[in-house]
RNA sequence: GCUCGAAUGGUGGAAUCGGUAGACACGAGGGACUUAAAAUCCCUUGGCUUCACGGCCGUGCGGGUUCAAGUCCCGCUUCGAGUACCA
């Protein structure tokens, strides 16, 4: 009988829905194993065929942690918010939950036609309100929390305001917006709406006046992960900087705790590098300095604090207050135009022309080490968000500074012995520091650095500035707080209503808020997010419900928030969710999250670096101080997969006609490329027929061949409706079974690798799946096994069993098509081999492997069965080739136990006949024997 | 610019600790079966050289360490990824 796969995978789908057997409760008896894809944006063109990539792997993954014993978590759920279903709305006024819906429905189906393990009772959207009451009440959560430094802990809010009551901001280590002094007595006083706008300050998830990447066309702002060279990474329109008044999440201060982690999870080093420069920890000073004339003083943040000495300028970020404070009357007009200018400058612009551009505020500092009058001036390259926004400048060792001072013709003093700052600045943090004071000049201070290394210099800088109250040391963090607010419809609504202007947050008992109808998807016209279009939403406080907007009096009744949440929101959090999808009582309960604990693996792609994999894993340590999560860290190990690109095909037109000429014939004519339709060419040969039916107008198409076949060229790129290169995975599964789909998604090349989809190789993997199924189909015997034939699958085992665990799961497959290749030359069709051979596929082809199963006469599904135990007895590698070598150049191959002794293998080499014929006479200078390895022979003469 | 990673046949890719480079597969060539096709099976397939046995050269380039280097060290080249005025 052939190997119907179309019939068996539908049976065996079937029979696994039927039974339940991916279903999975906590089991104490066993141990955990929790695997976890990156849950998919169901978008409106379904699956290609490099969606599953990750998916397959894991869940081989999934089923031979199962096959070893463990009770594997495996779910699957829906990222459901998102941009194109709002787009598609605002064009089509259909509502967004209709199309997400659709688009589920399509994405579920095509999952299940590939086989996967899924616990689909688990299956989490989002979108849905059971779902986003928890994404809410952790934000409230955030919004009645600070940060405390000194335990590194997030803290009731409660406890914050005590503290004020009794000491004011005496002797606090918080992570804050700005620094702030008050006494308690000045606390106490303050108004209640004083009070609020005070805390702000310090909440976790706070309102504050940022700028914002703000893109017009799309109508809402986003994230620093969403644009990349000044564009929206979706939609590609302009982004510009605009200050607003947004939701944030006080991610900076998880910064040092979210760097330490990254030493405890088994990530790969690039993911954890791109997480550290995006972290961005630097270690320096912060110094107070004067201004001349004035009682204003300002503080910058260096490190390199071993410059001191040769400042010749200052600069500030135009965004800065100090700017107004320090620019004297008649440079007023200068600075005033330059900031103009500076704010007209989108980031786009910043970056594509990296202009040398400032104006001098007319004031002077006093550099507390020299006491030099030093010019300040004002300058774009400075920026506002970092530091202090404010710097000092060391021409000489700052390619920066250097290019300012060249084009503004300010001085420059080198520092370090034998730097020539002529030509470029001196960056280097090495060397032997002069100039610190100059000879000559006479010391401002009691203090040198000359003769020391810089490292000594900035150490000992450090603790004059301390010592002497001109500063102190200060770590600095370039991650910035996650800007919180969208001005978009489909997304989670805030649990906030808005009471004389201060923000409240719903009572947890009355969450889910629930996201409401609107007319239309778009913003309102006079410019508020779509939410200003809802009639019912406002807040009565009273009694806890959403009540009809006009209803607000600002007394009981106040108004909603209307911005939503970001994508990242309902990302964030989801895995703790999958253990306990249906709790309506907590997040998750003690109980599951005791149990699961955190993921054991994750995979998705790399994209997701610096945003979904930042955010998630600071919410998560929040949520671990909030005592909901039992981990610290959510996902243990990490593996990117890489992407699939599309290889394109292309016919040759002969120009002016309709005549198509094969590849290797296309230089005798002139001809332009057409893409063609990768589905109707198979290994780079074109289906001519179908290609005539494929668009009218090549339906009277004539070709040139060669051999007969029309030959068709290809090129990676991107997989696109627009270059037909799309390969739909239903189109696989019903031409090659899912199986095949699936292992040969896996012999493409490691998972880690981003590699074009190439449909020709396709028929090596499915020629295994045949050639295996007319062994069973053949009848297999019980009988013995012989030595050869365990050796074989023991060899198996080991390769197959290890590549597993270090997701090299393309040499898994290779090692199944040699096991057969051997299997067959042994003549063998023994159950005793077969059976563990079964199990040892079904990872990778479930289907074929139940159905084989239980032609072997089982009645219980394969997954129950237990993974094939190696045995090293089986392997005979009781003798090792040793490569002889004479005179360094290998002659020839011996084999030889492997539990000689050195001495012993020297003598039988020694006395081998080949050996002799080598030797033939000549005197042995030196025999180098190297157990288990090699035996090398120099000859004399 | 900085950080990280990669480079192996016509193609995708193997090679655990430095130990027979090119596993496995695709493609290509030849053959068997067949009226024919499909399917299946067998042989060849890094380059050069030799009637043949064999020999020589070969893992981006140039050096080095070693009995032995795709693998380790130094210096380049090219490509990819991340990041970008972060003081």
């Amino acid at each position: 009988m052939e190997y119907n796969f179309k019939e068996l995978e539908a049976k065996w789908k079937k029979y696994w829905a039927d039974n339940n057997v991916y279903k999975v409760n906590v089991d104490q008896s066993k141990p955990k194993y929790y695997v976890l894809d990156m849950f998919p944006y169901p978008s409106g063109a379904g699956l290609h065929v490099g969606h599953p990539l990750g998916y397959i792997a894991s869940d081989i993954f999934a089923r031979y942690k199962r096959l070893n014993g463990f009770n594997v978590l495996h779910p699957m759920g829906y990222d459901a918010y998102g941009l194109p279903a709002e787009q598609y709305a605002i064009q089509t006024g259909q509502h967004p939950a209709i199309t997400t819906d659709q688009n589920i429905n399509r994405y579920h189906e095509q999952l299940d036609k590939i086989g996967f393990c899924f616990d689909w009772s688990r299956e989490v959207r989002t979108c849905d309100p059971i779902y986003y009451k928890w994404t809410q009440w952790a934000f409230t959560m955030m919004f009645n929390s600070f940060y405390c430094n000194s335990c590194q802990k997030a803290q009731p809010i409660e406890k914050l305001i005590k503290h004020f009551e009794t000491e004011g901001t005496q002797n606090l280590d918080i992570a804050q917006s700005e620094e702030l002094t008050f006494t308690a007595a000045e606390w106490n006083a303050k108004s209640e709406k004083e009070k609020q706008e005070t805390l702000m300050n310090y909440r976790l998830a706070y309102l504050g006046e940022t700028m914002v990447n703000w893109c017009p066309k799309l109508g809402t702002v986003l994230a620093n992960d969403e644009v990349v060279d000044g564009v929206s990474v979706r939609g590609g329109y302009p982004v510009v900087q605009k200050k607003m008044r947004q939701w944030c999440l006080r991610v900076n201060a998880y910064a040092q705790r979210l760097l330490d982690g990254l030493q405890t999870i088994d990530w790969s080093e690039s993911i954890k590098e791109t997480q550290k420069n995006w972290i961005g920890r630097s270690e320096g000073t912060e110094v107070q300095f004067s201004v001349k004339d004035s009682d204003v003083k300002f503080t910058i943040f260096t490190t390199r604090a071993d410059t001191m000495f040769g400042v010749t300028f200052m600069v500030l970020a135009p965004e800065s207050d100090y700017v107004a404070q320090v620019t004297t009357a008649d440079q007023k007009a200068a600075v005033d135009e330059y900031i103009t200018y500076v704010k007209k400058r989108t980031e786009r612009d910043r970056i594509s022309d990296r202009k040398v551009t400032g104006v001098f505020t007319g004031s002077y500092a006093i550099n507390p080490f020299t006491g030099e009058a030093i010019p300040i001036w004002v300058s774009e390259y400075v920026l506002s968000g970092y530091g202090t926004g404010a710097i000092m400048a060391v021409p000489a060792h700052d390619s920066r500074d250097y290019a300012f001072a060249k084009h503004f013709n300010l001085p420059i003093i080198p520092l370090i012995e034998g730097a020539d700052v002529s030509e470029q600045s001196y960056d280097a943090k090495e060397g032997i520091v002069s100039n610190s004071p100059r000879a000559g000049v006479k010391p401002y201070i009691d203090f040198t650095l000359n003769g020391l290394t810089i490292k000594e210099a900035i150490a000992a800088t450090k603790k004059y500035v301390k010592e002497h109250n001109l500063g102190r040391v200060k770590v600095n963090y370039r991650l910035r707080d996650a800007i919180f607010s969208r001005q978009r419809y489909w997304g989670e609504p805030f649990p906030v209503y808005y009471k004389n202007e201060m923000p409240y947050m719903v009572p947890a008992d009355k969450l889910p808020l629930e996201l409401p109808e609107i007319s239309e998807y778009k913003p309102t016209e006079d410019g508020q997010p779509p939410l200003g279009r809802a009639q019912m939403w406002a807040w009565d406080e009273k009694n806890g419900k959403i009540v009809d907007k006009a209803l607000v009096d600002n007394k009981t009744i106040f108004p909603l928030e209307l911005n939503t949440m970001p994508g990242f929101a309902g990302s964030s959090a989801y895995y703790l969710r999958y253990m306990d999808n249906k709790n309506e009582e907590a997040l998750v309960s003690k109980e599951a999250n005791g149990y699961w604990k955190n993921v054991d693996l994750y995979v998705g792609g790399s994209e997701h670096a610096t945003g979904h994999l930042i955010y998630s894993r600071f919410w998560n340590k929040f949520l671990f101080d909030m005592g909901v999560s039992s981990t610290e860290e959510p996902f243990q190990k990490l593996v990117n997969q890489g992407m699939i690109q599309g290889r394109s095909n292309f016919v040759y037109r002969i120009k002016d006609t309709n005549t198509f000429v094969s590849l290797n014939l296309k230089d005798q004519y002139d001809v332009t490329p057409i893409h063609v339709d990768v589905n109707i060419v198979s290994n780079d040969v074109l289906d001519l027929e179908a290609f005539k039916k494929w668009r009218p107008e090549f339906e009277t198409a004539e070709f040139i061949l060669e051999d007969g076949k029309y030959v068709c060229g290809w090129a990676v790129e991107k997989m696109s409706k627009s270059m037909y290169n799309v390969v739909n995975p239903d189109m696989i599964v019903e031409k090659y079974g899912a199986d095949t789909l699936r292992m040969y998604e896996m012999f493409l090349g490691p998972v880690e690798l981003s590699k074009p989809w190439d449909t020709n190789g396709i028929d090596g993997v499915h020629k295994f799946l045949k050639k295996l199924w007319r062994v069973f189909d053949g009848g297999l015997v019980e009988a013995k096994a012989d030595a050869k034939e365990l050796k074989s699958l023991h060899k198996a085992i080991k390769k197959i069993t290890s590549d597993i665990e270090n997701f090299s799961f393309n040499t898994c497959i290779s090692q199944f098509m040699i096991l057969l290749n051997e299997l067959g030359d042994l003549k063998c069709n023994k159950k005793e081999i077969f059976e563990p051979v079964v199990v040892l596929l079904t990872p990778f082809a479930p289907h074929i492997a139940e159905e084989l199963w239980h032609q072997m006469g089982h009645d219980t599904t394969v997954l129950d069965a237990a993974w094939p135990v190696f045995d090293e007895k089986n392997l005979v590698e009781s003798s090792f080739n040793y490569p002889i070598s004479f005179n360094g150049k290998t002659r020839f191959m011996l084999e030889l136990p492997l539990d000689m002794d050195k001495a012993a293998v020297e003598k039988t080499v020694l006395e081998n006949e080949q050996t002799q014929k080598y030797i033939d006479g000549k005197t042995i200078a030196k025999v180098i024997v190297v157990p288990g390895k090699i035996v090398n022979i120099a000859l004399k003469g």
